[in-house]
DNA sequence: CGTGAGGTTGAAGTGGATCAACACCAGTGG
DNA sequence: CCACTGGTGTTGATCCACTTCAACCTCACG
């Protein structure tokens, strides 16, 4: 039903993570030359098209990996069929639930994404060899925590309006690493039923807001993806 | 508008904070004999009757505070008053966000509560530090996003009737820490309007369903506060 | 040019919110 | 002792925000 995987082959060349660690940001900005050069060794960086599945609910993790590029959806399911995206991450986010021999979400690509895959073995080593790595590691938890508890306010509490306007918001600040403020145009990275799984609404009621938005000069579309915030204080106003 | 605060000081006593090493749970297991010695110097056993904050949202954070006894709920607001309860805290869950400033969240006792309070530079040396005392807050961060995560589906995702047989369930498997399976006999330790926030809902709506519940026999409830399961394979067939 | 996935829009239905009345109980004070 | 009060919880009637159902649009692709 997806389109098919393609692992794009140019990536087992960096003999160091180049692009993770030119940054110096996410795990890596917190090892040592000689732990960098180590781990250098098992990594591998691969690109993924959207609505690839990483890592799958209940299944045993192979492998951790960091976000160097675009954005992963993690979601959980109820029997019955019932969706909900439980998080987004972001470059630099580190993939995988440390410490746990099977993950409790479903991880998948939601845009274009290049990650750096890093076996199990060799990050826990160096995560249970203790110092920044797992601090660092620690500092991701949580930060996540700290956002899951700010989106479930917006699950109980906000009607679809500011959940929509919420979500815009969310994206401005998140989806450039590189950028510290809120940017004002780019391309929503979820289809609209992603959209309404992580907001806990319906794709015609997450249609619908949009086309308020856009209605009242919040927000401008095109081709249904691209975005621009037209008014970033009345965005943020709209948020609850 | 709350009972007044009474500071019981059978507290300054216990060189160690000995319920707290007896079980060996919670921070205090992952410690070394002296660095027990060395925390316990500054640790303080408080009590706290319901109602009471522990940690307001914003504010500077004094003191980690170790969990006994009780149930602690973590709670946000929005501007305009509407509130969420983003967590609840049995013992012997550690309370306080380590290496923030401020706290993200109000943290308030539920029920009677009792604390082992650990300020927060001798908690904080103990983590930098590194070791176990690092690798065991860690893990119960890692914990909270997992439940965090799993509260989310239910905000976003399940209905009235299924909220509150889920809180239900959650109250079953977590409120007596001693206990490996469900409990089938408790006291609520959230009034209905605190049950509302944690699950997005009304007090009305949390009232009905839980008469509801009863009709149906699946619990019972005397004194609006004491729950018993009747039949718990019901209850959980309901959590959706 | 057909086909199907993703998105929008409209009309009707409903689950939970809102509004309102009342029950229950612990204080409190005449 | 009873009347009064306020806090907490229940129950009923009504309302509305969001869902559901259904039609249609748009566009990429074989």
């Amino acid at each position: 039903m997806q389109t098919v995987r393609k692992d794009i082959h140019n990536s087992q060349l960096p003999i160091l993570c180049q692009s993770c660690e030119a940054r110096h940001q996410g795990i890596c900005g917190a090892m040592s030359a000689e732990q960098l050069l180590a781990i250098s060794k098992h990594t591998r960086r691969v690109r993924r098209e959207p609505g690839q599945e990483i890592m799958a609910d209940a299944m045993p993790i192979a492998a951790y990996a960091n976000v160097l590029k675009g954005v992963v959806k993690l979601t959980k399911v109820l029997e019955d069929g019932r969706q909900q995206v439980v998080g987004l991450q972001f470059a630099p986010d580190l993939l995988g639930r440390p410490f746990a021999s099977e993950s409790r979400v479903t991880a998948e690509t939601a845009s274009d994404v290049e990650l750096c895959m890093i076996p199990k073995a060799p990050l826990e080593a160096l995560m249970t060899a203790g110092g920044p790595v797992e601090h660092r590691i620690m500092m991701q938890a949580l930060r996540e925590l700290d956002e899951a508890r700010d989106w479930m306010v917006t699950l109980g509490r906000k009607t679809a309006a500011e959940k929509v306007a919420s979500f815009l918001y969310l994206l401005a600040t998140h989806i450039d690493p590189t950028e510290e403020e809120a940017l004002v145009t780019f391309d929503l990275p979820l289809s609209r039923a992603d959209i309404a799984d992580f907001l806990g609404l319906t794709i015609e009621t997450v249609s619908r807001q949009l086309t308020k938005l856009k209605a009242e000069k919040v927000i401008e579309i095109a081709n249904y993806r691209h975005v621009t915030i037209a008014d970033l204080a009345q965005l943020r106003l709209r948020c609850g």
